[in-house]
DNA sequence: CTGAAAGCGCTAACAG
DNA sequence: CTGTTAGCGCTTTCAG
């Protein structure tokens, strides 16, 4: 066989490469890439020149395990799809862009196992930080973080024990103050609407402090009503549509997202059901699309942006200031938005 | 101060400390962790053990350098908050999850700096292979995907030359489909409502096919409308507004994005514009949120999740079995969906 | 089946 | 300002 035609690489650049073709030592080529310690002008010149002319890109993982750094922040949370956890991200790298610091992130589809072995293949890059979604985790997930010897944030939920650092709002209390907010506007013929996730402490919490809070007044939950997958929009509709012919009583309804409660909206307009007047309605996140819907749909804002900021905040602080306390704890006031579906009768 | 109450882990365990806890060698305890050549039941046994309690994870940088070997796939894609990459990162996973690859998302918010950059970081890691979104890519980091010397699939996009493998639609033929569908159902007075980013390059072959195929037929767009930022639901609902308010002759909306196509449908709804008779409407994605709407809005499957399979297919193959050709060029063809909203009137 | 030796490509630490 | 010397923690290779 001939010689390859060009350029495709077999043997990817290194530094020694830099180094010949630049006429300067590798360790100040080193220096050069890096921004690190005095280089002249002249040599910086040579240097980045060979670099760029031959396409040069560093080897993080030689670098890295000389260095004993790596900037990366690994980040675990559940899922891409639901408007939530991009949010969160987007917080994240706001901060994050300000630092050398990069965000990995592992999804883990509300599954502990999932969780563990995403856990231990982030850790085993030895990141510089963990953001992690959640309070709960599986024993060895806990003794991971523990070992590892990182900051650790748990992130979005506050009802709870963490490991290390934790940043987001109390879903119980959440669930609490939409209870009371509901009675307070008048009405008492209460049905809830959620996800069938066992795994989803936070929605799990916020129901808990709803019906306590709805039972403080003597008040139990008429009806409710559980989905799993498909369209949440679609489902809003269907689970409405069912709980609304099984239990014409109804005054409100209390959905466990936004998207199933614009779900539910749109079906209650259809019907020509007056909302929120005939059945009021409530949902949770502050989702942006509730800003398209024809009423605005009651919500509770989750103060995701908030959360990613904040937790990615902590881990750059304590990766540029070695020596922290940690333990931080910040619990956020999600506030709720009344919209035009939960007024006074 | 004293010493640290207990486990805190002050120095990363090494296979040293498993070694020394198992009494096996390095290379053996090495071998057992990576279930690589024979190894005794018994001394598996002991290892296993130790690695356990000590809570041992393997550096990964470490074993990267060794083995020349990086079992990490760079996903590099505009967005996660738009519904759609979300899907071909399902569909990257799928496939992922049954080979020791992982993937790595990088996001560039649709600029190309910023992709430039992105690419270098995850260059710098060396991934086994490169997903990445589009065919239009600065010189640079056209450049440096070709000296990478591993695979590079670009995806979404199959209008125009591709660096190494390729899978996607031809968004031109998506724009020019959807106007014929539209002519051939009668309509022909037409505004275009879309995303104002010039580095939208797919959205932008669709316009260009669209006009295209109603040029063909004599026809030019009535007017056309262009966002930016905010609420995509929101937006829809005021540019619908806005144009038919302008332009009441309008006797059919193709939007650039099911989203906006949604604000649409429902503002027509909400103001008893008839639909699909007085106006028809179109959007493009086919995104599972469509299915809870009042109408189902037509729309175009862009073959997300197919995409996704295909793309980490090719990585998966070529990670698998050295020498393998490369330069593969799936082009996927996304069907109309009619719906409700585009009907022979 | 098990171990010893020799790096992977880079950077810390120390000379000049 | 620049170069030299040792590794980082693992895996490859080659001997038992």
């Amino acid at each position: 066989m001939p010689e390859q035609p060009s350029t495709p690489a077999r043997r990817p650049l290194t530094l020694r490469d830099v180094s010949e073709a630049s006429g300067v030592s590798e360790m100040t080529v080193s220096r050069v890439l890096r921004n690190r310690g005095d280089v002249s002008q002249a040599t910086r010149e040579k240097v980045l020149a060979a670099a760029k002319d031959l396409g040069y890109v560093p080897n993080k993982i030689a670098g890295a395990l000389a260095s004993q750094r790596v900037n990366l922040v690994a980040v675990i949370i559940p899922s891409l799809s639901n408007m939530v956890f991009p949010e969160v991200m987007t917080g994240i790298n706001e901060v994050l862009d300000e630092t050398p610091l990069q965000p990995v992130v592992g999804v883990t589809q509300y599954d502990p196992e999932r969780e563990e072995k995403v856990l231990y293949e982030m850790l085993s890059w030895r990141p510089s930080g963990v953001i992690i979604a959640g309070l709960e985790h599986s024993e060895n997930a806990k003794a991971m973080l523990r070992a590892a010897g990182i900051p650790v944030v748990e992130i979005m939920d506050t009802d709870g024990p963490a490991i290390d650092a934790c940043v987001g709002i109390s879903h119980r209390r959440a669930g609490r103050m939409m209870a009371q907010a509901i009675l307070k506007a008048g009405y008492r013929n209460i049905g809830f609407l959620g996800t069938k996730m066992p795994l989803d402490h936070r929605a799990r919490k916020r129901f808990e402090g709803f019906t306590e809070a709805l039972a403080k007044e003597g008040i139990e939950i008429m009806d409710r009503e559980f989905y799993k997958g498909g369209s949440a929009l679609a489902k809003g509709r269907e689970m409405t549509e069912a709980m609304l012919e099984r239990t014409p009583e109804i005054d409100f309804l209390y959905y466990s997202n936004d998207m199933i409660g614009a779900g539910g909206l749109l079906y209650c307009l259809d019907k020509g059901i007056a909302v929120p007047g005939q059945v009021g309605l409530a949902g949770f996140n502050g989702v942006e699309l509730l800003e398209g819907l024809p009423r605005r749909l009651a919500t509770m804002d989750a103060c995701r942006l908030e959360i990613g900021r904040a937790a990615a905040q902590i881990i750059a602080d304590r990766a540029a200031e070695a020596g922290l306390a940690g333990g931080e704890r910040v619990e956020l006031a999600p506030k709720i938005e009344a919209g035009d579906t939960l007024k006074r009768r």
